[in-house]
DNA sequence: TACGATCTTCACGTTCACGTCAACTTCTTG
DNA sequence: CAAGAAGTTGACGTGAACGTGAAGATCGTA
């Protein structure tokens, strides 16, 4: 596991301590204001191993990245746009980390064959992730067609209403 | 209010005593099999003024028809298709009574200003919704696109490294 | 370095959407 | 009409996703 997946998962990881705190370290109620939820929520999604702040302070305060405040807005897309529950999510973004791991696999691979199994894994989670999404998209548009038929109806009979009074 | 919104509302209603059980009355355990959740469920669902059976038997046994089926699926599609909770679907689901009431009210109306008015409602109860299911369909479809693009990615390399081995 | 704002870790409380058990009644079928 | 299956109300239990203090440690600024 990479370094930065390793501190997604919440791990000590076998590095020299924690994670050096960048210039754009937040706090983590800053962090919370910037993703529209509160500090509760935030060690939340770090206990269920969902995003955890990529550093903290010696005294153990945690900092935020706005990497990880991108990834916490994905896990709310994910949770109320999409629907699925945080168990689901995480496994959604564990995928996308390991996809990004192999990113970098990717590029550190000389040989084709190394290369061909690195894409392959990468395209089954992708299209795994891809069915889920795309099951709920043609639903949804199903719906939305029904509505927009019935507007067109109600539009129809208002033109009508109009042109004979 | 109309007749049969007053029973989906869950009132006794003036009328002569319950509504008649029609040929196609289901038990609840059926019905509930139907739609595929639990007789609790269906009950929690009456609770809440989001489908009443539209028939009850002398000694008080629930009796389902399709068109109460159906809302079921209605309430459970609006749940896990598009994420409402019980509550904004209790309005959804109520908007929707409405505008059937205006329909027979419509047929009903002489004067072309009441059915213009009629239709005013209508259409703005069904916009509302219409807004409500765009928005999550506009961005639930840009999600998607990013996954195929991503796909169309993955596939891409891997011709290039079947054609150059 | 003092001090107030912010953070830390428990730990229990809450809301939603039901599950589950109990005690009893009703329905249907032989 | 007996009996077992299914239904009724009522009350309490449950898992998910947090909310809400409590008691204390830490951070940043004057």
């Amino acid at each position: 596991m990479s370094r930065a997946a390793a501190a997604h998962a919440g791990l000590p990881g076998a590095g020299p301590g924690p994670a050096p705190v960048g210039p754009a370290a937040l706090r983590i109620g800053e962090a919370a204001a910037l993703v529209g939820v509160s500090t509760r929520t935030l060690r939340y999604y770090q206990e269920l191993g969902l995003v955890a702040p990529s550093g903290i302070t010696r005294g153990g305060a945690r900092r935020y990245s706005e990497a990880d405040v991108a990834r916490c807005l994905r896990v709310r897309e994910l949770q109320h746009l999409m629907g699925f529950d945080l168990d689901e999510i995480r496994t959604i973004v564990h995928a996308e980390d390991r996809i990004s791991e192999l990113r970098a696999e990717w590029f550190a691979a000389q040989k084709p064959a190394r290369r061909r199994a690195i894409l392959r894994e990468a395209m089954v989670l992708n299209d795994r992730l891809q069915d889920q999404v795309h099951d709920k998209a043609v639903r949804l548009d199903a719906f939305l067609g029904e509505l927009e038929a019935k507007a067109a109806r109600y539009r129809q009979l208002s033109t009508e209403l109009d042109a004979e009074p």
